[in-house]
DNA sequence: AGATCTACCTGGTTGC
DNA sequence: TGCAACCAGGTAGATC
């Protein structure tokens, strides 16, 4: 399920191959792919405007990964892709047919293809000029980029809240980018129970999360990722960040720590691991 | 403000 | 072996 660690290698690898290139076209295999509302660009327009376009820039914004283009008519188009749990970005070589999951195929003049395939179908494209993305309420509404901001604005975040600690963490409006594994591994090399509220934890805790948080989500980037069932980079490649899991995916097994068997439970409608004993 | 629930999806796993 | 039930999870929207 990629998060900011697993979308942001996915970015640089796409950058790498796809930046300067220009693109002959697009197929839209599965129609619902995109998603039109909010004043993005509706199918027709897309599609006509993709021939001659040229990929400007590929970047990351929480856990959307953005590709601008220049076209004919826009002089900047933003194609927003949401993975959402099972998305796949991926350049493909000229021979490469769509696959069973593929929804969306971008052609390049030079033969190669960019495919977005999503087995679940809850991931999304949009296409958007600059003036539509800064009125897209959830690109406007996204909170701070956790690796932007300092331990003291991390902590200046939970000022007045009362949230639960994990719920919190996994507010894309509070902080951008961090989903269910990061949120779990975080909290448990802070030393703080998911289920605390965040009015109970003292500035100098919430500092230390923001070191392990920052600390985990770098170690995530620098292993491409954590690959969990569909997650591959922008080359195909798994990521290997899932081996270094010390509690999501481990309930049952011994903390890491203390060895004591990790607890499950549900927090904020999330499957949640942590130890009882090293996490207060 | 915050918690909880539902919907969206399919493939892998578990249970009988 | 067959098949049903269940689970994974990011976001939107409704409800309390």
């Amino acid at each position: 399920m990629p998060e900011l660690p697993e979308v942001e290698t996915i970015a640089r690898g796409l950058a790498e191959s796809l930046v300067g290139a220009r693109l002959s076209g697009a197929k839209l295999l599965w129609p619902d792919v995109l998603d039109s509302t909010h004043g993005a660009l509706a199918a027709g327009e897309l599609l006509s405007q993709v021939p001659g376009a040229s990929v400007a820039r590929i970047w990351r914004r929480a856990k959307a990964l953005m590709v601008d283009i220049a076209t004919s008519r826009h002089p900047v188009l933003h194609l927003s892709f949401h993975l959402r749990m099972t998305g796949r970005l991926t350049v493909e070589p000229p021979e490469q047919k769509p696959r069973k999951h593929t929804r969306l195929v971008f052609g390049l003049e030079d033969g190669r293809h960019l495919h977005f395939a999503d087995t679940r179908k809850f991931g999304r494209c949009r296409a958007m000029t600059p003036e539509v993305l800064g009125d897209w309420p959830f690109f406007s509404s996204l909170g701070p980029e956790p690796l932007e901001i300092s331990d003291s604005e991390f902590a200046a975040l939970f000022s007045g809240r009362r949230g639960r600690m994990k719920a919190l963490l996994l507010d894309q409006k509070f902080i951008a980018g961090i989903g269910n594994i990061y949120a779990d591994e975080s909290l448990f090399r802070a030393g703080i129970h998911p289920g605390t509220t965040a009015d109970r934890v003292s500035v100098a805790r919430l500092r230390a999360l923001y070191g392990h948080l920052r600390e985990v989500l770098l170690e995530a980037i620098d292993a491409n990722g954590s690959s969990i069932s569909d997650y591959v980079n922008a080359q195909g490649d798994a990521g290997a960040f899932q081996n270094d899991f010390r509690v999501y995916g481990r309930a049952g097994e011994p903390c890491r720590i203390c060895e004591k068997p990790l607890t499950r439970s549900t927090v904020a409608g999330r499957t949640t691991v942590y130890c009882t004993k090293c996490q207060r």
